[in-house]
DNA sequence: GGCTGTTTTTGATCTGCGTCAATGTCAGCT
DNA sequence: AGCTGACATTGACGCAGATCAAAAACAGCC
């Protein structure tokens, strides 16, 4: 457990403290990390892969509220059940933590309860982020704002590929994401690379008019 | 500052000190509570009325990312800056902390910046069901949605008189928030009239058919 | 009451994106 | 290499909700 970034709030003893609570768990591809309504009686910080998160409606619509990257913490809320499923995307390594050890823990650190309030601010500036998205914003745009902010996301995490923007996840993963249907999604990315905006490449795209994107995105 | 439902988590004596350190402002219908990307130097517990939370683009398209009822606090986040404008949809009377204050009371509180996390937590909560709302649902289902929230949010409040849904907002704050135009909101609550599902009255709705909202409803 | 500005409703028309359907592409397997 | 199943792309068409435009309702105010 390396590089934990919630655990700048604790100093060294308290952190061996905390990987003591702490152990590794792997899922494969497509793997269910934890299911909507379900008991909460983990909390997971991604160490590698990427996950989606989804809450779903009794027909089967989907919504995508979020893509969880290496570093990303799921289950600070501490609430008793999940409020949404996580699914692996690509293969996952994910730290875990006991949740009634963990909330024991924090119980006993008032820094670290105040750098997890940091972390739900944050993400409540990302929902409210993407619910302009969601709700105003045009299939273009929609689509521009989603690249440009898995650059940004891509961009902070030590090894990756600079220029190289990674969509790890499928067309119908980003179209539940944007509140588009899987072909939209497709047809919006291949005009833009007709268009010279950018180009597709293996497990992703390469932006090649970056201002065309920052223009556009939210 | 009676029944401020934070403060569970704090004793007689940190309630008083907690009063001390508020004072109530007062606001008129329009009036700006607080702009978007302005210094955010108080934290807001509403007392009275009703605010719209905005989120504005820059070529002037819009969205309500929430609406705040007597109750609501505002600027729990402790961020710099304010990520949205807060705008009085009837007057409204709010008791109002110097956040420096404010936030200095809670470092020394470790029950309360608990109880700030809960909140935070639920505001995610909401804004994730917002997304669905946004991204998957037909002009229909979101306008049963936000009715349905607004009755279980009134009855929570004392001194609402049960079968009344009041709507205090207009149609183009309730379009901007369910990412509609002000036209579709206006045809659809008129459609439900005409088939006897609700009745409009003034300042807000009644309920006719409740199990025709229970189905449509996220 | 009548005047004025604002908000809501209603109607006619348009369009961005969804739907339906077919075809293409690629990875893994034998 | 050829087969198979999953996923992506492309095309034709349709429709939910947007846009444009006008009328109606309403709230202040003198």
């Amino acid at each position: 457990m390396r590089h934990l970034s919630i655990c700048q709030a604790l100093d060294a003893e308290e952190l061996t403290q905390l990987e003591d609570i702490a152990s590794d768990s792997v899922f494969d591809e497509r793997a269910v990390l934890f299911h909507e309504e379900d008991e909460a009686s983990s909390v997971f910080n991604l160490t590698a892969g990427v996950a989606r998160l989804i809450r779903s409606l009794p027909d089967g619509r989907r919504q995508v509220t979020g893509f969880a990257l290496p570093g990303d913490f799921l289950g600070l809320s501490l609430e008793k059940t999940w409020r949404y499923s996580a699914e692996a995307v690509t293969p996952v390594v994910a730290c875990r933590f006991r949740r009634s050890v963990f909330e024991a823990f924090a119980d006993k650190n008032p820094q670290l309860i105040k750098k997890m309030h940091e972390f739900a601010s944050h993400d409540l500036n990302m929902a409210q982020d993407h619910m302009v998205l969601l709700g105003r914003l045009t299939a273009e745009e929609k689509l521009a704002s989603f690249l440009v902010e898995m650059k940004k996301r891509w961009s902070r995490i030590a090894g990756h590929e600079p220029g190289l923007i990674r969509l790890p996840m499928g067309r119908q993963d980003i179209a539940d994401y944007l509140g588009l249907t899987i072909e939209t999604v497709s047809r919006v990315i291949n005009q833009m690379q007709r268009d010279r905006k950018l180009v597709i490449v293996p497990d992703g795209i390469r932006f090649v008019d970056q201002n065309y994107f920052d223009a556009l995105a939210l």
